[in-house]
DNA sequence: TGTTTTGAGTGGACTAGACCACCGCCGAGA
DNA sequence: TCTCGGCGGTGGTCTAGTCCACTCAAAACA
């Protein structure tokens, strides 16, 4: 159901920033560059200035445009592209950057919370999760080995079969409506112990990243807890960060 | 100069944000209750609907509300103590973990830049850059090594004396007036090499953490790019992350 | 009794103004 | 020629409203 999502009128503020940027990005605006005012901005696009303000706040934050005080917008001089790291899978953000990502599920399966994941997704030690063992594979190379907990009550027919098919992502807000807001990732690096290292294909002891990572709905509950730990000579992660208070 | 800096009259919607979040915080607002409609808001502080939705927009992006379209606002249940990765400097961000930190400057010195540090900090190779490589300790343990490179003729006099009684950070920040706003950091686990395995104190071939990072200022211009090896044992990176798009 | 409709209340988007602080330029006066 | 004050343009903040879509419960209906 709902697979032809009713696509809202775009909102003026977005088309505003997508113009802008589009007009960035074909050299209309140069590196540099003075764009037109924001009052010149409000006539051009027939918007008031505050929605005009609220698109270049967003080219601001993602730092294609800056700002002076009492002088106006300009152009960065460099069209930077960084991106702050967002809630894709797996999946998603391979194909992303062109690649040909594949998953081999190793273990499907339902089960008592047990500490880390009751923890992690704040929930009761007997209360039912899936635990979800995958190995991720670009180009049929092993990159990443991956376990993730959900809260078992809240996606009452997950699937094994579906899962092999779909991103968990894709079915978790199509079939369940979850809109996943938030995340929080701690990083480290260790050494593989031997069971990790044989399904990874490396030596026992090589460096690999370890990327733990509880994701939150809309209502701040918490949608799935996962740990992974990506091969080191073949994966890094990137962050764009700002400064604090915004 | 400019050491007492002259306080503004604090912004309505902030003052608005920090009375909520304080009543948040005294419960007098609690978990998953509704706090007044906007409209109510509105009269509560006498501002405009516009100016409280602004302070309740930062409430949300900070995970302390949530909204329902045709509800209202709710204080979420859970009181996340989890924040954006932010801005701050290796000295600052262990003080506030109420760690004990200190520094050991390895070098300091004016060169060329070569090419790794020209690429990053987008200037050409034969421009003059400072090289400054630093121990990081926490407790008088070894916690990382580190590399900075930094555009010469941006920051003329640049001291080891004053490095090594402040910040980096708060230098330019105070006798450059450098606004920094934005980073892009790249992790990846390495094993370490032998120099700094030597340096860390740890075996050739452990597990370390690797973060590059390129610090911008508010008109776009390359900061500062800097190269650290955390020891995996005593260093994770925690990071917060929210939907693309916002 | 069970179902449908309606409407009050909510957040979402946007408007058309207001006033302020700040910047940079230009012209008057020294 | 040089300095300095004024002033127009700019972004920063805020107001007081509009119209919309959505939610939910009470009222009207079958």
């Amino acid at each position: 159901m709902n697979n032809q999502p009713f696509q809202p009128q775009k909102l003026l503020h977005v088309k505003i920033y997508e113009s802008l940027l589009e007009k960035i990005h074909s050299n209309q605006y140069n590196g540099g560059e003075k764009i037109p005012s924001e009052r010149d901005l409000e006539k051009i696009y027939e918007a008031s200035r505050e929605t005009v303000r609220r698109a270049l706040e967003r080219l601001r934050l993602e730092g294609v445009i800056f700002k002076k005080t009492g002088v106006g917008n300009f152009v960065s001089e460099k069209k930077l592209d960084i991106h702050s790291r967002n809630l894709t899978g797996f999946t998603d953000e391979m194909k992303r950057r062109g690649l040909n990502p594949s998953s081999k599920i190793l273990f499907f399966g339902r089960e008592k919370a047990g500490e880390l994941p009751a923890v992690n997704l704040d929930i009761s030690e007997t209360e039912e999760i899936y635990r979800i063992e995958r190995l991720r594979l670009v180009d049929n190379e092993p990159m990443a080995f991956e376990i993730a907990y959900l809260p078992a009550n809240k996606y009452p027919d997950l699937d094994k079969q579906d899962l092999e098919k779909l991103s968990l992502y894709k079915i978790l807000a199509e079939n369940y409506a979850v809109k996943m807001v938030r995340a929080f990732e701690v990083l480290e690096a260790i050494g593989v112990d031997d069971k990790i290292a044989e399904i990874l294909l490396v030596k026992t002891g090589s460096p690999v990243l370890v990327v733990r990572r509880t994701v939150f709905a809309e209502d701040n509950s918490a949608v799935e807890f996962v740990t992974s730990y990506y091969r080191a000579d073949r994966y890094r992660a990137t962050f764009y960060l700002t400064k604090n208070g915004l």
